[in-house]
DNA sequence: CTGAAAGCGCTTACAG
DNA sequence: CTGAAAGCGCTTACAG
């Protein structure tokens, strides 16, 4: 099966591959009807496929971009990956997945991959300061736009969320429920949204003089780490009326766990989480939690990062998500 | 930053672009160790990346797949393309990401997509019996490999599960556990998968004598489906002292509608489900399910994929793995 | 309204 | 041990 390529329908509709190319290209103004169309059926009745690659070379431009996440099977980044594929996939766009599981050495070699790809920019969710990678980025002029992980750098683009205020609104809601005896579980130290988080429990908490030290746990965002940091809560804490986990996979963890030490929910502890991933739903009770907009979140930056790769001007640099409280079943 | 090739190294290293080329493709076994640690000196110190785009258009190979799966927000499918990522990574592979929404246009497209992109090959995880998607990539001589959804046809590379035998072992199961009102499930009727379940069940249950059409209903393989459909049954079957969901997402939600109605787990009715999705540990009772081995799966698609691409001999044409009931809480 | 030619950055026989 | 040259399949000024 010989691939057909631009200078064979060039032969058969008896002129140059210059004008087969700008009809494909829509640069036609000035070529005429009937020639358009016999090149257009020709190209029909061979079944061509344009080469991209040839395109790309010529052009520099590929038309791919690359996103970069820990780990495709956490929810939360699926339903990130999935909103940022389908805008790109709207505006003519293909998406190559690298999952880092937040290993900075992993995230280096995917961006060198994705640079000698001729990629033609990258959505970045870094595990860590990814000081280097960030360097690189820079360095070969590769567009990029940060999602959902802060970090602190000038120059940059991004769309985040805004945590401490999702926090300071769930620990609020929470005291005006009269719960008093609020645990919170952070998240991996390394991170600028842990941090986020964590502040905007502390200042509420301290702001009506309820904040202690004993109150505040260490997490990972994972599974396990919630069932663990769980175990220690009921072990080490005297008195605990709710669980503030940030985020809703270490909540799902803890859940688990409360219900075997037969705790009821809400009835004894009140929990809430972070995210609203879509399995929030698929437990009994639901979970309540801060909810990003994950979807709007990954659309808008696969966007950002388009506008960025064409060089459009006045495009924001920094976009915020205000996140919201959703009330289920868990408090 | 003008981007640094193979053309500015050679001049910097007095030799010429070919002896450049080969070095970096390790085809250097006549060039000189000096000449060799010259050129891989400066490349370091331009920090040189090649592009690859040039590369694959010499040698019509982009060491790129494509995965093409129905919707990677969905958790079976989110942790076989994690499998296939590590794998093809490891292999010196990218790989683009494509959903479908089971679209069978959508399916086209994309195959089209990455055909033009000169992809090397594509795993398919198709959402019915796409006809045409497959004579597409036949025609073109794309090598492809299908994962878990089975279609009929001959030349097909595939790893599949043995879907009817899992089935088998769950009914059994419940029957040994003296349980004979056992509800089914069934996926969505045009996948062969759905079909292949539902045999199982069918004639496990007449061999003993049990089955009745009034047991058996239509899911669609999504948590509100699988909610709807419990209502259903709860409305509809008199007694029943289990149910079997032919996966994992739609017995999340019938668990949930069932906990509402105040059904004890596995105290009134017992529940299983199908492909030990990881969340399947996320609930409260664990759920009692039919495993599919999903990483082992991915991995081997993509490994079977890429022997496919480098034209191995004496590669096995369709892998079955055998699923294995999972003992856990629901039943 | 259309064509000739150069170029994108590589690889690959071939020659010496 | 190394180089000159053609070629991969496009696009893009430029010329007419």
């Amino acid at each position: 099966m010989k691939k057909v390529t631009i200078s064979d329908i060039a032969k058969l509709a008896g002129v140059s591959k210059a004008t087969v190319s700008m009809v494909f290209n829509n640069k036609d103004e000035n070529i005429s009807k009937e020639t358009r169309e016999r090149i257009l059926k020709i190209a029909k009745e061979l079944n061509y496929i344009p080469n991209s690659v040839a395109r790309s070379l010529a052009t520099n431009r590929s038309f791919s971009i690359g996103i970069i996440l820990p780990d495709i099977t956490n929810p939360f980044f699926s339903e990130i990956a999935r909103a940022i594929e389908d805008e790109a996939n709207s505006l003519g766009y293909n998406v190559v997945l690298c999952n880092t599981d937040n290993k900075i050495e992993k995230e280096e070699e995917y961006i060198k991959l994705l640079i000698s790809k001729l990629i033609d920019g990258i959505i970045f969710i870094a595990g860590g300061d990814s000081k280097k990678s960030i360097f690189l980025l820079k360095e070969k002029g590769i567009p990029f736009v940060l999602v959902d992980r802060y970090i602190e750098d000038k120059d940059i683009f991004g769309v985040f969320c805004k945590n401490y205020e999702g926090i300071v609104d769930g620990v609020e809601y929470l005291l005006n429920k009269g719960k008093r005896n609020i645990v919170f579980v952070k998240g991996p130290q390394k991170l600028e949204i842990s941090k986020q988080r964590f502040l905007g429990y502390k200042d509420t908490m301290q702001k009506y003089g309820l904040y202690s030290e004993e109150l505040v746990f260490q997490g990972d965002f994972t599974l396990e780490g919630g069932k663990k940091v769980t175990e220690d809560i009921i072990k080490n804490v005297k008195k605990f009326d709710s669980i503030f986990y940030s985020n809703d996979v270490m909540a799902f963890g803890g859940i688990k766990v409360l219900l075997k030490h037969g705790y009821k929910i809400p009835g004894d502890v009140n929990i809430i989480g972070f995210d609203d991933v879509q399995i929030s739903k698929f437990i009994e009770p639901e979970l309540t939690t801060i909810a990003q907009p994950i979807y709007e979140m990954g659309k808008s930056a696969c966007n950002l990062l388009i506008r960025l790769i064409n060089k459009e001007e006045n495009v924001e640099k920094i976009l915020y998500f205000r996140p919201k409280l959703i009330i289920r079943g868990t408090a």
